[in-house]
DNA sequence: CTGAAAGCGCTTACAG
DNA sequence: CTGAAAGCGCTTACAG
């Protein structure tokens, strides 16, 4: 089916009888080319069926891939593949392709596809940055590559400033905290995933200034308020393990769920018991505005942080020079029903 | 902060003092290099901060890129990033990396990826079709590069075959379609999308087949059951608009909601009413289970879809040979209480 | 406006 | 086991 060599422009400049730079000249769009020969060339692009080789083209330095290169946890995960989406769609309107990768949380493999990427001569790199690194990658990195960072900041290992764009989350922590407490919560109960993740240490942060501040404004006028903090909910069934075992305590009058695996283990449990308590998520999911009550949350805005990431990215590219900035995008808390 | 020119194997070479292929070799990773030559070089990579280009070391023909080129509706959709995100993992188990690409199921865009993707010379092509195409694309690249399709076949105007990679559509929205019959209902209305979707012809189809065979079977003992059918669920809001249609008729007793979004309309257009009709829907989504009832629905085994394919297209690469072959995956009903 | 030459960073036969 | 030469498909100065 495929012919053993495909047809290069060399092909075409001796079918049609021109120099291989008028060939080139065509192929890139240049206009002052000679009507009659620049129908040749067609012709014989047509008759030979040649392809522009962009990886033969972008082989010499200075000479740009016009490839983006985006790592994130798993594309399978609806917050990184509205990421990525959104990562993409600046990517077309400026002529760039993504190559996406998926980390899996695992720092070895992020190391790999860094350098993986960084030997196919992409452009830069959007990074979600691997949870625990051992090694100073992106210092190492940023020399070969314009970078951004996107979800979470660079490591305490590395000895460099990154351009690195953010969520509040201890802002929407401490709001959806807030609303708890407001509502007459008293044991809120912080319910997230491992601390090694930067993310979950924010909204922790978020959540223990939310009973600083409700203690300190005489919200409840009985004694400050204890944090009930489990960091157990790696899953869904994890989470609603937790969750019934709060039930069962009796100990825990409203639940702040700091990631959506975290809400809806909730959710599940509350439907098990058969009685539920206050809820309010962090990111918003599909199924959060369908059940009853429907669950608040509080929403990042997913797609505008891919998209300052990759604006940021690719300026960078274009020689824009400057300090590294830290983009600390609003969060939205989705107020619905069932924080009280 | 990134210098003029990266170095290349040339001065590695030289810082090395060695020749030129013996650089190659190391960086390919070959075994017998002496061991004195090898850290000397290991060395100079490191002070010179040497990086392989693998743009350059595959311009050569026959050399592979080993990198996959993917092109989807919408890389935000859940259906396509969990497709996505299967194909790479097999690229990854194969040490390709995945250059994906969202159509946005604009014919002329799906042409143009294509294009760039050839011209990238990625070493196959993972493919949904476009909607309507109005040439015949698939012929053309496939010339240029394996390729295999997947969700849809190639549209009339090919006049080529391809592997293809399939849910049994027809055969799912025959099963649910039965499901509610079978549980009472007579009047069952089809809503779906635009029926230039193939996968939307086919679950017609399904449903057709499931009231002929009603009829057949005498399952109701009435004369023939009249089918219902509409094709405007473009969104969750006009399939809620469509099923209050329904509702405020009286002449549908059950719906077969041809996509999520059509479920999730009908969904929330029984909220609104204070009343529900039986429900199934074609493909899972993450609230179905967690609302009451939890809905019913024909499930795709995307990720093994992704997985057939990316298989069959590496494959191709590593050049097996015989006839195109379209596999058609079972898909899974999911019982869950709605269709009733 | 057009072409022959040199070169991009690398690998592939070919000698040693 | 190692190296100098030729070449991959293309673009970039440089002449005309």
């Amino acid at each position: 089916m495929r012919s053993s060599r495909p047809p290069t422009m060399n092909d075409v400049a001796a079918a049609a009888g021109v120099g291989l730079k008028t060939v080139s000249r065509y192929v890139n769009g240049a206009t002052n080319i000679n009507q009659e020969l620049s129908e040749r060339i067609g012709a014989a692009i047509e008759a030979l069926g040649y392809r522009h080789n962009l990886a033969a083209a972008s082989i010499r330095p200075g000479r740009s891939s016009k490839v983006v290169g985006l790592i994130i946890s798993d594309l399978a995960n609806p917050y990184y593949s509205v990421l990525a989406r959104s990562v993409e769609r600046v990517c077309t309107e400026h002529g760039y392709l993504l190559m996406s990768a998926s980390s899996e949380e695992d720092a070895g493999r992020h190391r790999l596809l860094v350098d993986r990427l960084v030997a196919q001569r992409v452009d830069g790199l959007v990074v979600v940055p691997p949870r625990q690194a051992t090694t100073s990658w992106a210092t190492s990195t940023i020399v070969h590559v314009p970078m951004v960072l996107v979800d979470r900041p660079t490591g305490p290992l590395e000895s460099v400033e990154v351009h690195t764009v953010l969520a509040d989350n201890a802002g929407g922590a401490t709001r959806a905290t807030a609303a708890m407490l407001a509502a007459g919560a008293r044991r809120v109960a912080f319910l997230g995933d491992s601390l090694e993740l930067y993310t979950m240490r924010e909204r922790l942060a978020g959540y223990h200034r939310a009973l600083a501040e409700a203690d300190l404004g005489g919200a409840t006028g009985t004694g400050p308020i204890e944090p009930i903090v489990s960091d157990g909910a790696h899953s869904v069934e994890d989470a609603a393990a937790v969750v019934a075992g709060f039930l069962a305590s009796g100990e825990v009058d409203a639940v702040f769920a700091a990631n959506n695996r975290a809400a809806i283990g909730a959710m599940q449990a509350f439907a098990t018991a058969g009685r539920r308590l206050p809820l309010v998520g962090f990111d918003d999911f599909e199924a959060a505005p369908l059940v009853s009550p429907a669950v608040s949350v509080v929403a990042q805005n997913v797609a505008l942080m891919g998209r300052v990431a990759a604006e940021t990215l690719l300026g960078l590219i274009a020689g824009e020079a400057g300090p590294p900035v830290t983009h600390t995008l609003d969060v939205r808390l989705e107020l619905r029903g069932s924080e009280r």
